[in-house]
DNA sequence: GATGAATGAGCTTTCATTCAT
DNA sequence: AATGAATGAAAGCTCATTCAT
């Protein structure tokens, strides 16, 4: 075998060998994502993930520093994927109209959370106070989320298209309902859900509120 | 001493026996708020609940069964009291206008929960999914309120003050709506707020939505 | 019963209690100190410990903090037991010669060692560098030790009893010496030993050097 | 190519891949040391080891047979480095007088060990109990010295050149007066030592003793 | 021969709960 | 009724060693 032959070989073993180890770090992911969505995460052991991933515990702390690790790399995942379709409103001429683009924004959103319902249960159920880079990290996620919304509320205004209203309030209005709309439909249900409809009916209940136009008081 | 006196003194005893245990467990309870709202519900042992009430750790079990026990207690108070606040609408012709009736129902929910900062944070941040019990219990509470809100709309839609809209949609907007306005101003913060105004506000959202009237879509 | 009465019997209780603490806490000393005698230190595991003791692992937190605090409490009273003895020359005239109570000094530490046989071993053999804080104890204590044999030396040399030599390295002599026999006859034997005899010996060849008066220099 | 030439070629191919081990080997022995000495024995892991050689850690495997091995190879070595300078005194008329001898020797000693401190430094550190074998070793080492030194001290005395004493006891006092100042002076220490001048100062006090002639007691 | 991913027994420590006094 | 010492299951994590490639 010549030296050149033998170094490709030594790069394919190297290369096998890199994605062997992917693939078993995913596989890791994807058990412990399915383990923490059955059990909890405060029930879930150590014991359980390797279990379930079929590994030794040693095997375990070969991919991950501990089960806070692949809780926040879930998290991070998870984070990126939602905040992929938050983008601002492209209010040019020559742009879609602003309330399809809105519900675009939003049916992203969801079917993001339903790519995810698993993990998101986790999240909403028991990783609020999990620890404290776990809430630095929803906590910012959530404030960035607000921020942007009361941005947009702001712009609406001076657009002359979002009423005389309390933006952070309306934001945080904005926000809960959001939140709110997904735990009920994406996480407290296993059903499949029609995403457009759904942010269609939020989209219409956000932006006219529920009383009838003129008749919601002084 | 008569048998009769005897068995006065007796429960007389016994009385005060009755009275004393009620005092002792109303301690361990109100300690056990602080040490929970000071240390989080995790990280709180019996240890530090057994040393801040000032009795023996089997003192502790013959008032309670365990440490999910109290927590249970202290939940079933804060439901109670937050349910206290939320009443049907009055349609009488004589009743005070809709909208005001409105504003006292949440504003008396803001006071409830701004009487309860330190639990509520608990609840929000570390104990969604604690157990079975407690998340059925916030889901029983969350789905009756949601139900009083959808009630609600459709006799509002019955009277014509709401809009034809996605009732079950519209009340999860509202049910989020309000969970969210308290997490960002009663759990997150520790300012004193003036729920009055923020009642109002979210009011004026909830019932009006962002957009200009007529202007948020087909 | 008269509360004075019930006083007494708690005073007897709260007493009674706290000599069963003793008492237990003593034991687990008394096992730690076979145990580690017998397996040496590092191959010690907690539950060696507490299966040896017959007390529960919780238990043995309860008394200890760790495995080494155990330790340092056996190594605190073997230095206390080793300094009690090593007391300074008296040079009033009235005194004894100084050579027996020199053999006295000596006689005493040996006696203190032979008392404390498992430990020493324990001390020689595998603590010498086991954490910074028993490493810095037994530094202490050698180094002390050399101090006052230094200090003595030089108060012989005034007095005109000692020779014209390097005190440093003749205190190290000293104690080198002291250290040697120590383990040569306390801790590598289990045999009874006459510590009488012992120190007469050491002290002949520690005063008079081995060779013969007059003979040993250039 | 000839049979013989292929033969040829194969033994000088065994002997440069002998050759390659050897080296290989000595390279790790080399980095143990080190490593050893700036971690501790104890607190070295296996990883340490082959990060610092640069080789896997199955390759370490290939050349020793555990953690302890490696230490064992260390220690033989240095035990072989101090063996090498205790040799007899040379009796002969011709020879040089005694007291330079045992000079030599006290400073062969001492060279050997300043030569060898990291290790040494574990050795009495960390490894005195390490495990049977060491513990067997390191005694054997000490049991030999002292029977040299207790062997040498009768012949002194045939030669009228060592009082009568208890020769046992002296030749613990020299061993331990030797450890000590090897402990002293270049254990717990990382100055530079002059060692024939510490060598002639343990000789004059171990020689003549502390005491002035005729004047240490009956 | 060299590699390094995989192993799993074993470690120390915690803490909700029990029960003899 | 009150006490608090005792319990022991279970947790997270380490690391010397093995073995398929």
């Amino acid at each position: 075998m010549s030296d050149e032959a033998r170094e490709v070989e030594v790069d394919g073993r190297t290369r096998r060998a890199q994605e062997a180890r992917e693939v078993r770090r995913a596989a890791i992911l994807q058990v412990a994502l399915h383990v923490f969505a059955e059990r909890g995460y405060h029930a879930t052991t150590i014991t359980d993930l390797v279990e379930a991933a079929g590994v030794a515990r040693g095997t375990f702390y070969l991919y991950f520093d501990s089960k806070d690790a692949v809780f926040h790399v879930l998290l991070d995942d998870l984070l990126a994927a939602l905040r992929a379709g938050v983008v601002g409103v492209d209010t040019r001429p020559e742009a879609p109209p602003v309330r399809d683009q809105l519900h675009r924004t939003l049916a992203l959103l969801f079917a993001a959370v339903d790519g995810n319902r698993a993990f998101v249960r986790i999240l909403l159920r028991e990783a609020v106070g999990l620890d404290a880079a776990v809430e630095q990290k929803l906590r910012a996620f959530y404030d960035r989320l607000h921020a942007w919304v009361e941005v947009s509320l702001r712009r609406g205004q001076e657009m002359g298209v979002v009423r005389p209203l309390d933006t952070e309030v309306a934001a945080a209005c904005v926000v809960g309902t959001v939140k709110q709309v997904l735990e009920r439909w994406l996480v407290d249900r296993d059903d499949p859900v029609d995403v457009a409809r759904l942010a269609a009916a939020v989209l219409d209940v956000t932006l006219g509120g529920v009383a009838v136009a003129g008749d919601y008081g002084p």
